[in-house]
DNA sequence: CCGAATCGTCGAATCGCTTCGACGACTCCA
DNA sequence: TGGAGTCGTCGAAGCGATTCGACGATTCGG
């Protein structure tokens, strides 16, 4: 491998201008820039990332913690990943891939032996126990969710307050009163990630404001779980006229199982779901969904780690603003 | 952050014993080496990646290139990915995250700077051009895949033409003579990852060998391609009583649709699938299937990465057998 | 037309670790 | 008891970049 040397004797120039060439720290004639650029070309150099860390102390490496259970919404985690690794490439910087159960642990081994710049941490619980652990470090951090107590550490997440209420505002001005929230699991909710509680909040906020009939049900992402939720739904909130879905490995079974039972969705029954556009799009009917960006909270993640490193300003909790998509699962109530 | 020169004085000997102690290359006294692990953990002594890999020209970094395309098999991409990971830990080395976008100009790029000592590729398709890259490079890799010609290159897989065989053997022994492979979207097959084809070939050779009569089907995974796939297979092979899915986004579908269609599995007609075994778990019936074990092969994977960089021997392809586990969705035909 | 600021480049120090050769101090066997 | 090995440790030379101060050569303003 040519190193920075080699490179430099071919052009006739010394080391530390072929590096200028590179970095563009100081100026350079243009002629010798571009003997420079020939003989980077010619021989095929790539400066060697460990020397190159070693001497700015800077990896061009973030690294992404995510949740290694693969029992709850691996689709969405991996469109954040894949999100973020594209976003980072974008800032010439790589990715390095650590699991949530490496814990406290993981995050201050690649921290402390500066393996990276920064670090993005999905999955983030309220109380979160790495927090401490990532004030602590210094490389900067950025949350995908928002814990409890946020501070000194950025957060970036979609406002599932926001989505929650924009959900309601939909089905409301359609003329809906009597509302329906069929939420994730319960142990999504006793892991305690806040997203399913903020939509929480949202919904009953916003079912208050807008004078609403509603109800909330925790669904278990099974046939028999759907069964029983739609069940108690009916139960206790008799002519029921729409559902808002906040439970994608439910959906599927929630509109199968309401079809089941000789409803039809929109006719009988309106349907928002909360989820991403693909899975929206690819029910059996294309559902009214408030999107989750993965794509739009993943880049953005990246952006603010970017934003700290070079000591440009940033917000410290970035909700983003939900977007309702309105497609063939909403329509007036019956009657 | 401390440094080696740090604990070395601390500790009141060299860096380089410090280094010794550390990396267990040369033998050092008890007693000096428990100073030096005091002085370690005093100060919290991690050391510096780069300075590392600049001096030993190892990482201690695996790349793992995973399919950024999110339409197909995401859950078990991702527990390939994880499995990686986690062998990767055990074996002390962390792993770089690159998406299949990024082409052989990602490979070359970590390759040539020196940022990773091993390559992991998955999703290689029969002719990738990637191989041609990867043979390149002086670090090795190892393939989650079998391409059309491996030559140089390590690859691990499942044996799919064993899985294949091993469900029809399975079937035939119940005393089933008329079977219906259920298989992967046409997408699959035209985008040339060779495991869809492979368990074709496994499906009619054991077949042939076992006197069956039985036919082959792509699935497109919605409700309608699902219809469409079982309506081809009762007209083209009337009296079927079993069905082989290999095709995981169809198979909650195909079961469904079977039902619908008024027969009880296994009573009516007998159903293996071919898919990890917590999604076979989780259908409504716990299906007999052949695991696929994304665990093993990833960490295969890291195993045969590991031997290769220490020069230890290795199988060139390393195809694990299949592991058939009966449960409830097969049983003797009907009649 | 001269001194000062700017431009473009160089040389050397530095980042933190590994590794190799060297070298006392011991042990061991003849 | 002496020579040959081990054992345990040290010192110094890299590894391949970046970065800072220095310094001629230009350019420019007054």
């Amino acid at each position: 491998m040519a190193t920075i040397n080699d490179v430099a004797r071919a052009a006739g120039v010394s080391p530390s201008t072929v590096s200028y060439v590179l970095s563009g720290r100081r100026p350079i004639s243009a002629q010798t820039r571009e003997r420079v650029q020939a003989a980077i070309a010619e021989l095929g150099f790539h400066p060697h990332a460990g020397a190159r860390a070693l001497a700015s102390s800077r990896t061009n490496v973030l690294a992404l913690v995510v949740p290694l259970r693969t029992d709850v919404n691996v689709p969405v985690i991996m469109q954040f990943a894949t999100a973020v690794v594209t976003a980072s490439r974008t800032h010439n910087h790589d990715v390095l891939l650590l699991t949530k159960d490496e814990g406290t642990a993981g995050l201050e081994r690649v921290a402390h032996s500066t393996m990276v710049d920064a670090l993005i941490v999905m999955d983030v619980e309220r109380d979160d126990v790495r927090l401490q652990a990532l004030r602590k470090l210094k490389q900067p951090s950025v949350l995908i969710g928002l814990p409890e107590d946020p501070a000194g550490i950025a957060c970036v997440d979609l406002d599932f307050e926001a989505a929650a209420a924009q959900a309601l505002r939909h089905l409301a001005w359609h003329g809906h009163r009597k509302i329906a929230l069929v939420g994730p699991s319960p142990a999504v909710y006793k892991r305690g990630t806040t997203y399913a509680e903020r939509f929480l909040t949202g919904f009953t906020d916003a079912s208050a404001a807008l004078d609403l009939e509603t109800m909330t049900h925790p669904c278990e992402p099974d046939r028999e779980g759907v069964r029983a939720c739609l069940a108690d739904i009916d139960a206790q909130l008799p002519g029921v006229t729409a559902l808002v879905v906040h439970n994608e490995e439910a959906l599927r079974m929630v509109l199968e199982e309401v079809q089941a039972g000789g409803r039809r969705v929109p006719a009988d029954i309106s349907v928002v779901a909360i989820c991403p556009r693909d899975v929206a799009l690819n029910m059996p009917l294309p559902l009214t969904s408030v999107d989750i960006p993965a794509h739009d909270v993943g880049g953005l993640a990246v952006e603010t780690a970017m934003r700290l490193l070079d000591g440009r300003p940033i917000e410290p909790v970035r909700l983003l603003p939900p977007t309702l998509v309105e497609r063939e699962s909403t329509a007036r109530p019956a009657g």
